[in-house]
DNA sequence: TTTACTTTTGACCAATTGGTTAAACTTATT
DNA sequence: AATAAGTTTAACCAATTGGTCAAAAGTAAA
């Protein structure tokens, strides 16, 4: 593989996640994709062989972005609750970077959740050790009784929702003020782990 | 209008309906919305000129019932907290009997912003009710201090998200156990208001 | 330079799709 | 029954779209 052939194909991945995310597997044409990266049409099958193919590997790109190094402070030596703070002011500014991804993802898997979903095998997802963790705290009565998934999809849920609802939520709340908007989610990467912990701490 | 001309309509309506809200505007093709209709795709063309009017009638279903009718226990006399668990548990219901619902409208807001939001100055949702008696409640020290539009985000965000992101949650948490699925659903049904509540409660 | 190989392009194709139109069928009115 | 109006259908069309293919352009080795 060459250098200018990496060049292309990354340009070409680069092109195809930009269009397929904002716009979705249907809505994307392949002469989109191949405008956005400066090429040939005929280079996308080239390289991958076809629209399906290529949605595969952007789909997979935004699975690994949405779902991964949420954890990636869980084996610091830290409190729990410092856990909880540092996890969402990190994934609130993840998804910030990346809004379109959560729409992304819940519409195409609602889309074909047969092919798309057995995707999600490939990344083996482990999150044995947070809800071990969270059993633990439970245990130690130092949070009320709540089951692990219930607490982490809470946490997710506060984390990605407002984001990924930005057109409605800047209407409704913020009469279409981008500003305002983006305001209202930087107080969220304080005020939401606060919000959590409140929740589930023992009075 | 006879009668059977609003059947038909009312018919094309619904399979419109069923086909849009879980295949976005791109991936519907009028002639499975004929097909679903049991009738003839030139009669689509018939009572709505064309896919986009049909669509936007279909659209605007969605945000009625996305939006609408969350606040109908807001003036009856019972507490804040009261009105609280009987929001979310009705607003989990809505939402499990039209799961697509949510990432439809966040899709395809993501896809034609402009259009779309547009569409949204018709249905005037007026939460100023409900943002005065937020505030009510903070200055009565009833709760602690929190901006309005922040805790109602955090409850629409807690009851939406779970239902809107089924196919991964149910995948991860449950290995696509449907009926693991369900009970986390029904069991949310209570312990989301309990966690709302203990989140804003004043000690 | 010649040869062999990969990369890039333009022209082209078959299938699909939203939409049109004229004719057939219903229904109500006279 | 005849007329007029609305309703439903089949056949058709132009445009778009994913994909193919052979030729051109670039690159490296001989």
């Amino acid at each position: 593989m060459t250098e200018k052939n990496q060049n292309t194909e990354t340009r070409i991945l680069e092109a195809a996640k930009e269009i397929f995310i904002k716009k979705g597997m249907d809505g994307s044409r392949m002469q989109e994709i191949a405008d956005e990266a400066g090429i040939n049409k005929s280079l996308l099958h080239y390289y991958y062989r076809s629209k399906d193919k290529l949605f595969e590997a952007v789909f997979k790109i935004a699975i690994i972005t949405f779902a991964p190094k949420l954890f990636k402070n869980l084996n610091k030596d830290l409190s729990f609750f410092t856990k909880i703070e540092l996890f969402v002011e990190n994934y609130i500014s993840l998804i910030k970077k990346n809004p379109h991804i959560p729409g992304f993802i819940i519409h195409e898997l609602g889309r074909n959740p047969k092919g798309l979903v057995g995707m999600l095998q490939n990344l083996n997802i482990d999150l044995s050790g947070i809800k071990q963790q969270i059993s633990n705290e439970v245990e130690a009565g130092n949070i009320i009784p709540i089951k692990p998934e219930q607490l982490i999809v809470n946490i997710i849920a506060l984390c990605v929702f407002p984001i990924g609802a930005k057109p409605i939520i800047q209407y409704i709340f913020f009469e279409d003020n981008k500003k305002e908007y983006n305001k209202f989610i930087e107080v969220r990467k304080k005020e939401v782990s606060q919000f959590i912990i409140n929740a589930i701490r023992r009075k």
